[in-house]
DNA sequence: GTCTATACGGTGATAGAC
DNA sequence: GTCTATCACCGTATAGAC
């Protein structure tokens, strides 16, 4: 992907998970990106809902290759979880709270008033689900839980300012996890 | 309260609860809900803000109010949270997916950007989480958590238009909740 | 309490030069 | 590929009449 693009791509990331969506402009973009002012139109003809949707969709492969290694360091899934949430939780403080991606913002947004924005979402989820559904065994329906539960933990933490709800949900996570993947065999 | 002020703030909930904060003009407010136009900054002399501020905290009253409900559905928590969860996901297609009351919105925009709402939806939050924490014998880790659940599977089936991820997220927190009560004794 | 008019900045988007 | 000028529109907020 040319450099310029890429710029632009992830400064949007950037300013789509802080505030959002509909509160971010385009010359807020192009500012923070440091790409060329009239390159914008040209990397993305169909204007904004282009630059959401195209960040929806790299921002959940960075994340699901975050989530694979995270789940990486344990062998055991319940474990995994719970180390992954805890990593979650570290990397939440250090953004000092804007935090979960841009999906999540995107996603929310989206939902009911744009076609094209919501159907790239549930697509950028469907990847970060696989990356927790690896680890399952393919147990899709524990893998969308797991996911649900970070996402709606990390949406607390941005609230309280605090990683607290993400690390109580790593424990009771690590629970459920063990709990579930006992249940099949 | 006012009859103006009221009819406001529920076209503001109902607006911010579909598509966001910054995506719901003034004028959009005042169309949709029916009061007279020369009435917004009388009754929130302070503006936007206010209304998000004000709605996030009457909305949270309303939500605690149907949590409550909800819950005493059981004696047993377990079975509360789930038929709770059960009866959020026939409101969430009844409500063609735009869910989840604008709580959800308004804390995801304002968590960074906006000090004083992001305070109000703290604040709202707490009024929720207490509701479950009553039923949980004021464990309040335990009611942060199923909070938590409930809303990531919320913003799921948003994306989804599908609330499947509710009604899974209930079975799993049936689980859960009896888990932890159990613990407890 | 409510209305209208208006200020002023910002929005996403396009056209055409270079 | 990139820039600038310009578009029409919408945003929030205020002033002052009634």
């Amino acid at each position: 992907m040319n450099l310029a693009k890429q710029q632009i791509l992830e400064a949007a990331a950037r300013l789509f998970e802080k505030q959002g969506y509909h509160a971010t402009g385009l010359n807020e973009i192009i500012r923070e990106s440091g790409a060329p002012k009239g390159s914008l139109y040209y990397y993305f003809p169909e204007g904004k809902e282009q630059i959401g949707a195209e960040t929806a969709l790299w921002s959940a492969g960075q994340m699901a290759g975050r989530i694979r290694t995270g789940l990486a360091q344990s062998d055991d899934p319940a474990e995994a979880v719970r180390l992954l949430g805890l990593g979650t939780a570290e990397a939440i403080e250090n953004a000092k709270f804007s935090a979960g991606g841009p999906l999540m913002m995107l996603a929310a947004e989206s939902a009911v008033s744009s076609e094209r924005l919501n159907a790239a979402c549930r697509e950028a989820y469907g990847l970060m689900q696989a990356a927790f559904s690896e680890k399952f065994s393919g147990n899709e329906p524990l893998a969308r839980f797991v996911l649900a539960v970070l996402e709606g933990a990390i949406l607390l933490s941005r609230v309280n300012h605090s990683a607290d709800a993400v690390r109580q949900a790593a424990q009771y996570l690590e629970t459920c996890v063990k709990l579930e993947m006992n249940k099949e065999k």
